[in-house]
DNA sequence: GGAGAAGATGAGCCTTTGCTCAGATCCTCG
DNA sequence: CGAGGATCTGAGCAAAGGCTCATCTTCTCC
């Protein structure tokens, strides 16, 4: 109970005039990113930020209301990034054939979560439950999509085709980020790749109308 | 580099001999479980855990060397409780029919993760990197059975039962902790374990080696 | 009964960390 | 040039929280 996404307006001090500010932001939020993505979100702290991004404590609160702010930002950036590789892995793929579509989309997918891993799980780990709401909102969006494409083939012939798409999604998601966090190396693996499409191959057959 | 899991030996201080002792490592294990659950990591600090428990701060660090041996514990915990369930629902599956067996299978992880759904999330978030070791161990586990259950079945004829099961274990895992934060109530939801069901037996079906 | 171990207490030390503020410095533009 | 806004600085405040330790109480067992 209470989920309530009390809404917090982005909570910038500042916005950035001069392209100094500007520059400072940016160095703000990557020098934050890179102490997220290799040592975990208690070691990014404000101070350990502005240090490393080579600015005072100072400027970093000038920009940024408080922590939670910049946390915020960070998986803004990092989901409008995830969010462009897969888009551009995705451009016409609708007019594919089904098993170069899955490849391509199993291909997209799993670029999508090499963007910055270790960013991707620290992430996950240090955004409260109230401030979610950015990641969820991607992934919402990625069933959708998905959805989508799926009702677009007649040739599934999908009696619930939001419904598969929730469980491919998900189901792949969870898949790579669990993979991504014991054994990262994997990845790259073709038998991996094989076995993901496979399971879209299959999930989609065994969800048709007549199965 | 450097996921060197420094072994901490569970350092626990003294062990309770007497049952009055036990009693108290109890107390504050469920004290800090329910804090857990509730109101998420941050809120379950050593003193907050010690007052809901009902003993001194002083009591508690008589069995725990520092907050983060209790967490162990608590991890610890929850895993053997999953375990216990998951392996209770799935005792002589071995002999069913595939589509019973499945159909028992997805109802077994579900109730699995329904122990303690919360308390599931928090530890997730919360353990940190070096510490999700428990976690780790017990879904290696897992993917190992459900392997060895899919190898012994011949009418499968799985090239890589061993693959099958990863994939299988982790997206089922993934779907279920996405759908538990987002959308816990769905998890009762007949339509999404039919989806299950079919994403199970289609990922099987379209592994066999001659497909 | 009583010695000694087990168990319990909680004030408070100490470190960490988020964040403020009073001012210095840099830029832009008339 | 110089006024005024934009930017930056960093010492340090205040709160939070992990944890210690000197001391007291309860239990066990001969």
């Amino acid at each position: 109970m209470a989920t309530s996404a009390r809404k917090k307006p982005v909570k910038r001090r500042r916005n950035p005039i001069q392209s100094r500010g500007q520059a400072t932001v940016d160095a703000i939020v990557e020098a934050a990113a890179q102490i997220l993505a290799r040592k975990g979100p208690t070691a990014a702290t404000t101070n350990a930020v502005a240090a490393r991004a080579g600015v005072s404590i100072g400027t970093l609160y000038q920009y940024f209301a408080d922590r939670d702010a910049l946390l915020q930002e960070i998986g803004r950036r990092h989901v409008a990034e995830m969010q462009a590789v897969l888009a551009g892995a995705l451009g016409g793929i609708d007019g594919l054939p089904l098993p170069e579509a899955v490849e391509r989309l199993v291909a997209a997918i799993v670029a999508s979560h090499r963007v910055a891993p270790r960013l991707h799980q620290a992430l996950h780990q240090s955004l409260a439950r109230d401030h979610l709401d950015t990641i969820d909102a991607f992934e919402v969006a990625v069933e959708a999509m998905v959805s989508r494409a799926l009702a677009g083939r007649d040739e599934l012939d999908l009696p619930a085709p939001e419904l598969t798409a929730t469980v491919l999604v998900r189901g792949l998601g969870g898949l790579i980020r669990t993979t991504l966090r014991r054994e990262p190396e994997r990845l790259d693996d073709p038998a991996l790749a094989r076995a993901m499409r496979a399971m879209i191959l299959g999930t989609l057959g065994e969800s048709r109308r007549d199965a």
